[in-house]
RNA sequence: GCCAGAGUGGCGGAACUGGCAGACGCACGGGUUUCAAAAACCCGCGGGCCGCAAGGCCCAUGGGGGUUCAAGUCCCCCCUCUGGCACCA
């Protein structure tokens, strides 16, 4: 035989790249109503980072994405399958990705609708900052103030009050704080929760999802609460999951920082907690520890008068910073309770729990029982009496049914993250202050527009510099960056919306009562908002020259002018300035060595500087800028002189657990907690703490201030959604999908979207590993394969044996293209393919590329042969070709596009069989193969469609249904069991009645044999299936 | 610690609602071809036992119990690993 033909890949993808019919992508068509799309598929946005990377997975995303897609061609649709690049995630930068990602698609023919989007184009992130206003202006999103600590020497971040010194480099730990948005989801988290049960979730993501929102049930108890020596009650909210032991109840703890510590706090105490506060924070006070407040609690069952403490105990969730402690039947409240000789009682009893001579409980008890010193309650079963203790307090008005989630919030922008700027001024007499729709986008400073820059946002001096939109005083842009997942969580709509990128009614920049002052003018991209390619002026702005305090900052442990984030603001907008008067940290000097981090750690975001005080201070206060820098007309001030102390001397402590601080209040953090309603999303935020019961009025107030601009109301929005199937990067998390989920019903709530759930169906495809696996792993061959194998494994030859060590050099070297070159397109999208079940994480390799071209070449020849040859079909091969369009089909929509190659394999197989002659293979058994392979190898399958002398298209080529009939044909194997043993088979027709294939298992020769003297007892016939023959236990003679 | 998921040949992995375990691929062994090698092609390939052979039997889906005519699949206990949560989103 000749040498054996291969398939000739590079010629032929060169012959079909250059044929003008070619062109891979197309865009939505003009009329929506003509159209035939119908399927949409959506592969997750993601980062695509620029040169050569040793990961292949979103490639893997985008050739799944594609080949289901051509799935769908082949039904006589044109699905949607638009590709985003997601630019701000981040990846390594240097380069235009959207332009990389286009000649990725392209080597690897991926059809893409419309033009690669990218989140960064200011065009796109007009939207993603519209969106974000939205979620403002409807009181979701909100600013907090955050306490952090952060290492002064390498400028590694943590959480606050958690660290006496760095984990990493041991250097000294200072406050900082930082600003960050945030947006409450508590309002939709049962709805979140119970839409899960309705999509095509696998079931890792559901749970997965549900475990992030984590979902509790319980309830709020009100407790009345005052000072030692005072009469004037304030009001405490506590959620519990365990009010049936309110009897039991015998203090009240809360965060050291809850808001409630300032109603209570007896001046007598002051010091004490302060101390606390203070011990806590350098990690020198054990986690079972509390202080006295000097407060106290009214025990609503009992009225008696419980003291309140402050203790990191708080905190643990579900409680969101205070909670009814009921130390007999916890073991961390129990341990506290003796360490400091508070009360505990008893309310749930067994006889199973471990009792002293004075019948006290020695230890806590933890299970179950029955209520006890419980009132009218005794002797009830905790379950009769949780309800009995919930009407109650009901009645009494101070106990409702709650729920909470440990998910409430999600982070929407924060200091320091490369992202579209938040589009809001802080003004000095107006707060916050949205920027108008029409000036949108606020546009990142040219030096930003390519990547992150040290110092983030507020580090552009031009970009912070700004005046109001509402009362045209000067003021500052807020200059935390929005978080990628904000911009990706809505491109699935930005992809139906074909002329979102141009001129957008009420969106267009140069509106006639433009307010935009000097701000404006020197900002070069300003001008050109749309898809802009921002002309970046080789960063005008290094980072050195700006913030002396940077300079000084790296190793000092002296700490630095305080607050240096206010070095940003022009000189003569003193914002956010606190009373001069304020006791000036005196106090405190470390907390005030606030500074920029020099080196950024490595998990975290560039971290800038910028972040104000909390609350737009009173107009009267000016703190003295002492202008160290003048560069330009822009002097930044200096910073307003104890910001935290300031601010918590003046009572205005963080409601939140410890932590932070609302600007505009989240509703879960005024004093009184949260009451997270069921059915009542989006409450208003607006006049910070104000408890909202009427919600209605709110939602109207809030809804007056959304925009009226319906930017998402294109024809394929509604014709197109939900999605059909997303297809989810394996490295999402679960909170990931939430948050999209979120947004969705906000957007659709708002009347932007017309779904609450956006995508029908979702796969997720795991991280693809470029090259050989990543190393022997000693530990694991030594003991099995000692003698035989393990030995003779050749490590030489060309990456041969898995664990044979090192591949030959230059064998390795690669990248995508590299593979492409080498092996054709269409083996390495078989590579993405085949590699293994989508959720999983593959490799892809040289080795296995160099598998899949073999395939291909196999298909090659028979293909060739069959042409020549071919001249009937046979029932053998009919039967075959209809079991393999069975399988591939049912298997690549299933997402196992690994099994629907297995199918073709098989077939190919059955093609190379010796029992099957060259001529067996018709025309028509061919045309099906080669459009069942097109959607997984495209060129090839061209280049056999084109040497069959087909004319018609191959990619809108009908798409071959499977008869059942030959699928199942109408003579089988059934399998005959004796005694729960496989001991026969027999041919029959399928169909035959059950009691014909007793009859007939029972007549054979093997049978009768096994049978012999002994009884049947028992015949089970499955149709379609099986025989299985029970016999009779043998007389007990040997028994 | 809490919650969830997964453990199948030497490897990646198949197996629809319980119904012939190991599809497909790799690796490996033998053979054909070749001066030789590569490539290609053919045969074999979970383990053990009986048999010259055809063939047959037994054991095998992390371990141990159970339900069933029948268990990788369902139930209980245990072991191991992974993921999520708990300190960050």
């Amino acid at each position: 035989m000749d040498p054996q033909p291969t398939y000739p890949f590079a010629e032929v993808e060169a012959r079909w790249r250059r044929s003008p019919s070619a062109r891979p992508d197309r865009d939505l068509p003009a009329d929506a109503s003509k159209a035939a799309v119908k399927h949409y598929i959506y592969p997750w946005p993601a980062p695509f980072s620029v040169g050569g990377r040793a990961d292949l997975s979103i490639e893997r995303r985008w050739v799944l994405a594609d080949t289901l897609a051509r799935l769908q061609g082949h039904r006589a649709q044109a699905p949607v399958v638009p590709i985003v690049v997601d630019g701000f995630a981040p990846a390594p930068p240097g380069g235009r990705p959207a332009d990389r990602a286009r000649e990725c698609l392209e080597t690897l023919e991926i059809r893409r609708t419309g033009e690669v989007v990218d989140t960064t184009a200011p065009a796109f992130y007009r939207f993603t900052q519209w969106i974000f206003l939205e979620l403002h202006l409807k009181g979701l999103a909100a600013r907090i103030l955050k306490r952090v600590d952060a290492c002064t020497r390498c400028g590694r971040k943590y959480r606050f009050g958690s660290l006496a010194s760095c984990r990493a480099c041991q250097g000294e730990i200072s406050e900082r704080r930082e600003s960050e948005w945030w947006i409450d989801i508590s309002g939709y988290g049962e709805r979140l929760v119970q839409d899960l049960e309705g999509g095509q979730w696998p079931r890792e993501e559901m749970l997965g999802q549900k475990d992030v929102l984590g979902r509790v049930r319980g309830s709020e108890v009100s407790f009345q609460v005052s000072r030692l020596f005072e009469d004037e009650y304030a009001e405490l909210v506590v959620f519990t999951t365990h009010v049936e032991r309110i009897f039991g109840v015998t203090f009240i703890l809360v965060d050291p920082y809850h808001p409630i510590v300032e109603a209570v706090l007896d001046p007598a105490y002051e010091d004490d907690v302060a101390r606390y506060r203070e011990r806590l924070r350098k990690g020198a006070e054990p986690r079972i520890s509390a202080a006295r407040t000097g407060g106290f609690a009214l025990n609503p069952a009992n009225l008696r008068r419980i003291p309140i403490l402050v203790s990191p105990l708080a905190s643990v969730p579900p409680s969101d910073g205070a909670v009814m402690a009921v130390p007999a039947h916890d073991p961390e409240l129990w341990e506290l309770a003796k360490r400091l000789k508070l009360p505990i009682r008893e309310v749930i009893h067994n006889d199973k729990a471990k009792f002293d001579s004075q019948s006290r409980l020695e230890e806590p008890w933890l299970g179950d029982g029955v209520l006890t010193n419980s009132g009218s309650f005794t002797s009830l079963p905790v379950r009769v009496g949780r309800d009995r203790v919930i009407g109650l307090l009901n009645r009494k008005g101070c106990c409702q049914r709650a729920t909470r989630f440990r998910r409430s919030r999600l982070l929407a922008a924060a200091q320091g993250v490369w992202g579209p700027p938040v589009p809001v001024v802080h003004c000095k007499r107006c707060g916050i202050v949205p920027v108008p729709e029409h000036e949108l986008p606020v546009e990142l400073p040219p030096e930003l527009a390519a990547g992150p820059v040290e110092g983030g946002l507020a580090a552009s001096k031009r970009f912070v510099r700004a005046s109001c939109p509402a009362c045209g005083e000067a003021a500052a842009r807020d200059a935390d960056g929005i978080l990628p997942w904000l911009g990706t969580a809505w491109a699935y709509l930005r992809a139906l919306l074909p002329g979102l990128d141009g001129p957008v009614e009420g969106f267009q920049g140069q509106a006639p009562g433009e307010v935009r002052p000097e701000a404006t003018s020197s900002d070069a991209t300003r001008e050109a908002p749309a898809p802009a390619t921002p002309a970046v002026p080789a960063r005008e702005a290094p980072p050195e020259e700006r913030a002396p305090e940077a300079a000084q900052a790296p190793d000092s442990s002296v700490p630095s002018s305080p607050a240096p984030h206010l070095d940003v603001l022009p000189e003569d907008i003193d914002i956010f300035a606190v009373p001069s008067a304020a006791p000036a940290a005196a106090g405190d000097p470390a907390q005030e060595s606030a500074q920029e981090s020099a080196e950024e750690p490595a998990e975290e975001p560039a971290e800038g500087p910028g972040g104000e005080e909390e609350r737009p201070a009173e107009p009267d206060a000016a703190a003295g800028g002492s202008g160290e820098e003048g560069e330009g007309p822009v002097a930044p001030p200096e910073a307003a002189p104890g910001g935290e102390a300031a601010a918590v001397a003046r009572g205005a402590i963080e409601p939140d657990l410890a932590s932070t601080t609302v600007e505009e209040a989240l509703p879960q953090q005024s004093p009184r907690g949260t009451p997270a309603k069921e059915p009542g999303p989006a409450k208003g935020l607006e006049g910070g703490g104000e408890e909202a019961d009427d919600e209605d009025d709110g939602e109207e107030e809030a809804a007056d201030r959304l925009s009226s601009l319906r930017p998402f109301s294109g024809p394929f929005v509604p014709a197109l959604l939900p999605v059909d199937t997303a297809i989810g990067a394996g490295s999402l998390r679960p909170g990931d999908i939430l948050a999209v989920r979120f947004l969705a019903r906000f957007l659709q709530e708002t009347g932007h979207s017309p779904v609450a759930e956006p995508f029908r169906r979702y796969l997720r495809a795991g991280a693809v590993q470029v090259g050989p696996p990543p190393a022997v792993p000693p530990p694991k061959s030594p003991a099995k394969g000692a003698a035989g194998p393990a030995e003779k494994a050749r490590p030489g030859d060309g990456g041969r044996g898995p664990p044979g060590g090192a591949p030959a050099a230059g064998e390795e070297p690669r990248s995508l293209s590299e593979l492409a070159g080498r092996f054709g397109a269409d083996a390495v999208r078989l590579c993405l393919l085949f590699g293994g079940p989508p959720p999983r994480p593959i490799a892809v390799d040289v080795h296995r590329a160099r598998c899949m071209q073999r395939f291909l070449d196999r298909i090659w020849r028979q293909m060739l042969l069959r042409r020549e040859r071919g001249r009937y079909v046979s029932r053998r091969m009919l039967v075959e070709k209809h079991q393999m369009i069975h399988r591939v089909t049912e298997r690549l929509q299933a997402g196992k596009p690994h099994t629907a190659v297995a199918a073709l394999m098989r077939f190919v197989r059955f093609l190379e069989d010796r029992e099957t002659a060259p001529e067996d293979m018709d025309r028509f058994a061919m045309r099906t193969f080669i459009i069942l392979l097109s959607p997984f190898a495209p060129f090839l399958a061209r280049e056999l469609w084109a040497a069959m002398g087909e004319t018609d298209d191959l990619a809108t080529a009908p798409w071959p249904v499977a008869s059942d009939e030959l699928v199942h044909p109408p003579e089988r194997e059934f399998p005959i069991f004796v005694d729960g043993r496989l001991r026969d088979r027999m041919q029959q027709p399928a169909s035959l009645e059950p009691e014909k294939l007793e009859s007939r298992a029972l007549q054979r020769d093997r049978i009768r044999e096994l049978v012999g003297s002994r009884r049947v007892e028992r015949v089970v016939v499955v149709p379609q299936r099986l025989v299985s023959i029970v016999l009779a236990t043998e007389p007990p003679r040997q028994g």
